[in-house]
RNA sequence: AGCGAGGUAGGGUAGCCUGGAGUACCCGUCGGGCUCAUAACCCGAAGAUCGGAAGUUCAAAUCUUCCCCUCGCUACCA
């Protein structure tokens, strides 16, 4: 779910929404009963900072740039079953009952502590706007979490000459707050039960091992309210100052978007131990996942699942493009659609998917998987294939199947990296497939046999056979394409008539090729004006 | 500082769980083939002390230990 108090960027999208979309499109394309949630996560602090900065209540600002935010997903050809956002009241209603059943229950733990108090701002100060003179290395840079320049954790009170970062003056004070906190320590026993079964299915080892380290060193209360006025009022007698903190509202918002989807299915799927739960998210919030949502999940008793899978996402770095989200400079994801359509960066950012460590992004790689991937390889392939049978049609006889071991070998393998969640490999069978065939052009130039066979009866057959067997590929790989580029797949597919959304299943169907239409490439290189548009960015 | 993950030809990656000759893929470089297609495609070659050191083993990129570098988390950024 994306924290939207601006646009995201590509970092952002390949991290969490894309992977789990492309995941999605490919459960329908099997027929399963899958059901795709998401949602503008709302609430926080820097939603709030931001209205403050623009004048504006959080709220219209949250609502503008979820309408915003929606509408971008849409444009890159994301299909949600839902898209919701966290601030909403069917959110608020299971937001509440976990919470009651919680505090009931005896999970809620108060706890009293000092919290700085901006005077100026009238509000009390999250540690890291609190700034000022680190007291181990002096620097002058620290904030209330961390000194940057030496490293070390600090507490806020340790800050030397303290000042606010947002109005920047020093009149503050400490002031005795009371939270609640979430008493995972209570709770560890079921969590570690918890993510010891579910961890079989195929999550990353980074996120295993920390979930473990962490359960290894012994849970901790955690604060689940904070001193603000954005968000869900906590709905206790003493907290009329307080709300229920962001990742609450936003781990829970999971339910809430599915609540504002259907007010009567969402208990099938949510409180139903056959759901199988799977979340896309990126490494650095693993342990709200793995460890925070199981914990409310299993002390409010409720009966909700919790994750069947984790897929976790390291991050998209760049050193030469600016990707910056807090000063809307970057390359995010409204910017990056004015380079390319969305399709070209669905396939290439799936191909530079940072599955299992950070992975880079370069305008050359990008380039490279534009140009060479998609354009030369899969694109040019379908376009030779399609236009050597149109210009040889006494060929094309009758109705085209996948046959080819090599081909089913290929398919199998895809479904198979899907079911295991390896979505790098699965985007590497697309472009095997189109190999496969740019293999078989070269081995077999039909073009010589195609010539031969108007007076010669072997040449015919052979030629046939090799026919069918090109236009079954190039068939095949507008259906495995459908994930990652939906709108490609889908002119592709328009050669062999099909006009719906694909499935699986229609690879094993005969269908006839329509060669009337003269065939388009479905990929074009990158321009030079494109790319020195992508070169603002550096 | 502690914990977790990553470090593999010039660049980008896969391989590591379950040890078997530096195996594989894309770009780039060099040589050749092809002319159906979008100046595209195919074949071949060169290029790597697999971050460093030690250990286990007949055998280590893979297992163990230590060290270095990058990223993340460390409980009030999300």
């Amino acid at each position: 779910m994306p924290y939207v108090y601006s646009v995201p960027h590509l970092g952002n999208f390949v991290g969490s929404v894309l992977p789990a979309d492309v995941y999605y499109k490919y459960l329908k394309m099997k027929g399963d009963d899958a059901i795709f949630i998401c949602g503008s996560d709302q609430h926080g602090t820097p939603t709030e900072l931001a209205a403050i900065k623009k004048g504006i209540e959080p709220s219209v600002l949250a609502d503008e740039m979820h309408e915003r935010v929606k509408k971008l997903f849409e444009k890159y050809g994301c299909t949600f079953t839902h898209y919701g956002k966290t601030n909403t009241p069917e959110n608020k209603e299971v937001v509440y009952s976990i919470f009651n059943e919680l505090y009931n229950n005896g999970y809620l733990l108060e706890r009293e502590d000092m919290q700085a108090y901006c005077n100026v701002d009238k509000r009390f100060l999250t540690d890291r706007f609190i700034q000022g003179t680190c007291p181990y290395c002096h620097k002058k840079s620290a904030r209330g979490d961390q000194c940057d320049n030496c490293g070390r954790l600090l507490e806020p009170s340790q800050i030397i000459e303290p000042f606010c970062a947002i109005c920047g003056k020093s009149d503050i004070t400490f002031i005795k707050t009371k939270n609640l906190a979430l008493e995972l320590n209570k709770l560890q026993p079921d969590i570690a039960k918890f993510i010891k079964s579910n961890s079989k299915y195929n999550w990353s080892k980074d996120a295993i091992n920390k979930s473990l380290s962490l359960l290894k060193e012994g849970l901790k209360p955690r604060d689940i309210t904070r001193n603000m006025k954005w968000g869900f009022p906590v709905p206790l007698i003493g907290y009329e100052n307080s709300v229920i903190y962001v990742w609450i509202t936003g781990l829970i918002g999971y339910i809430g978007i599915t609540k504002e989807w259907d007010s009567k299915r969402w208990r099938d799927y949510w409180q139903n131990e056959h759901t199988q739960l799977i979340q896309f998210l990126g490494k650095d919030n693993t342990i709200f996942h793995t460890i925070i949502w199981p914990g409310m999940a299993i002390g409010s008793r409720l009966g909700f699942i919790m994750p069947h899978t984790i897929k976790e996402s390291q991050f998209l770095v760049s050193e030469t493009v600016k990707f910056s989200k807090s000063h809307g400079v970057g390359l995010n994801m409204s910017a990056a659609l004015e380079i390319l359509e969305a399709d070209y960066w669905r396939f290439a950012l799936m191909h530079m998917y940072p599955e299992n460590a950070d992975s880079e992004f370069t305008e050359r790689g990008l380039v490279e998987t534009v140009n060479v991937i998609m354009n030369d390889k899969i694109g040019n392939l379908a376009q030779r294939v399609l236009k050597l049978s149109k210009s040889n049609r006494f060929l094309v006889e009758g109705d085209i199947s996948v046959d080819d071991a090599a081909v089913k070998k290929i398919i199998k393998d895809y479904c198979d990296a899907f079911d295991n969640m390896q979505l790098k490999k699965a985007i590497g069978t697309v472009v095997r497939l189109a190999d496969l065939g740019n293999g078989i052009m070269s081995k077999k130039e039909p073009w010589m046999l195609a010539k031969k066979a108007k007076d010669d009866a072997k040449a015919e057959r052979q030629s046939k056979k090799i026919f069918s067997e090109l236009l079954a590929i190039t068939y095949a790989m507008g259906i495995l394409l459908y994930p990652f580029a939906p709108k490609a797949s889908a002119e592709l597919l328009s050669y062999f008539g099909i006009d719906t959304e694909p499935t699986l299943e229609m690879l094993n169907n005969k269908v006839k090729p329509n060669l009337d239409e003269e065939p388009k490439p479905i990929f074009q290189k990158m321009t030079n004006k494109e790319i020195e548009k992508l070169k603002k960015y550096a």
